[in-house]
DNA sequence: TAAAAAAATTGATATAGATCAGTTATTTTT
DNA sequence: AAAAATAACTGATCTATATCAATTTTTTTA
């Protein structure tokens, strides 16, 4: 009998909910009052697309591009997910008693996104009932992703929280084998809670072991199955 | 001027959102719905109210008592919350696409829930625009609370996490300084992210660096402005 | 194109926390 | 009340990862 794991959130860095259109659950004159109150901002590479702490004022959703959601520290970062286009970015600061970005967020490549009032916003949602519960389901599914993860960085060593990392980006956001890192070590070392260092020194050892290939920021996986046991057993 | 940290959710073990009855923003027919749909079940301490993976036929509402909502893992366990009288314990496994409870829940003491049908449930989510928006801001207080742990466990060392705790057990579950510690020395390794041993060590040195004061399962804070720098800054 | 700056890598060392085994204390069972 | 089982504590040792400083490589700027 195959030893099987514990059934538990796979931990990926990124959402990965199916691609539906909520907006088509609104009436028209809804689409029109979130329309009217709606900004469509392209941002280069490394904006800042919301500010821990400043005024929520808006609700994000990234049509396109790559960014990336995470807590400030003082010394450190805590990279909570990655987000790819036609997803929301900031719906987990909207609930009453808060007006400030629980996080931030930034792009990691060109991106553009639309931001809606949030009082126009929370005004949808009092009102329409299937939109409000689309939007139940986009939080929910996002909770089990971040549990996934919040479990994989405190209980799992390096290798373990470096192989899901690898296998998120190649299975979630490149979808193949074979793709250009473009996150930084730094980046790498805020997804994993990891110094940069740690991140360098396995990305060398999976090398070396003939597990992945690097050319220089272009990843090959040569051996998915080696990263999946040690992303499973550490 | 004083020094500050930067503006995060202060991690918590418990969320302490406000006491609203959500319930009161039914109908009479979608109050009758779910009464005729519900079940008032009493259960005694160390019992499990949801299984991590089983059939999440049900929403759970904690009347009464004190619970943990957990992560399972093969060897370890993670604890994400404690969760107090007149709290739901289950809304973060409502989405579709998915049918079992994404973690588990345990009792700390003597409690009462009430079970929801998920599909009633449901249907009141769909219908019912008020409700589902207080459900929303239900969860995104919860993700900000988690969010915080997330940072806690991942960057700080083991004084600040056990600092946390104390601070978190003090003033939002037994709202005192002094408290009688029913949770055991495994269930606050879980809380942490520490192993048992590393807690009972720290538990001493606060101790006898007069932070706090123990007697047998009683813990009275001594020093609690000590205990909030340890937090701050490890 | 060259210089400057930033990022990544590397080697050595230090530290934090886990693990292990044994002992003691407390709780549960008979 | 006594025995058994479980939980907590303690000391020693080990391991994993961070930190530090220096070097090399890559990217950016002039």
């Amino acid at each position: 009998m195959i030893k099987e794991k514990k059934n538990t959130t796979p931990p990926t860095c990124v959402v990965s909910t199916p691609h539906i259109n909520i907006f088509e659950y609104l009436t028209k004159e809804e689409a029109e009052l979130l329309n009217i109150n709606q900004r469509n901002v392209k941002f280069k590479k490394g904006e800042i697309l919301a500010k821990q702490g400043s005024f929520a004022s808006h609700v994000i959703f990234l049509r396109s591009g790559l960014a990336k959601v995470y807590l400030e520290g003082d010394q450190k970062d805590l990279i909570l997910k990655i987000v790819t286009n036609n997803h929301f970015v900031s719906l987990s600061s909207v609930f009453d008693g808060n007006d400030s970005f629980i996080y931030s967020v930034s792009t990691y490549v060109d991106s553009e996104a639309t931001l809606f009032n949030i009082d126009a916003f929370k005004q949808v949602l009092r009102s329409n009932s299937k939109f409000s519960a689309q939007i139940i389901n986009l939080l929910n599914a996002n909770t089990a992703q971040v549990y996934g993860r919040f479990y994989c960085l405190t209980r799992k060593q390096s290798h373990g929280r470096v192989a899901d990392i690898i296998m998120c980006l190649s299975e979630n956001i490149f979808e193949s084998h074979s793709f250009n890192l473009n996150l930084s070590r730094n980046d790498l070392a805020d997804l994993t809670g990891l110094s940069s260092e740690s991140v360098t020194r396995i990305f060398k050892e999976f090398r070396d072991s003939n597990i992945i290939e690097i050319n220089n920021k272009d990843i090959n996986i040569l051996d998915y199955q080696r990263l999946k046991d040690i992303s499973t057993y550490g």
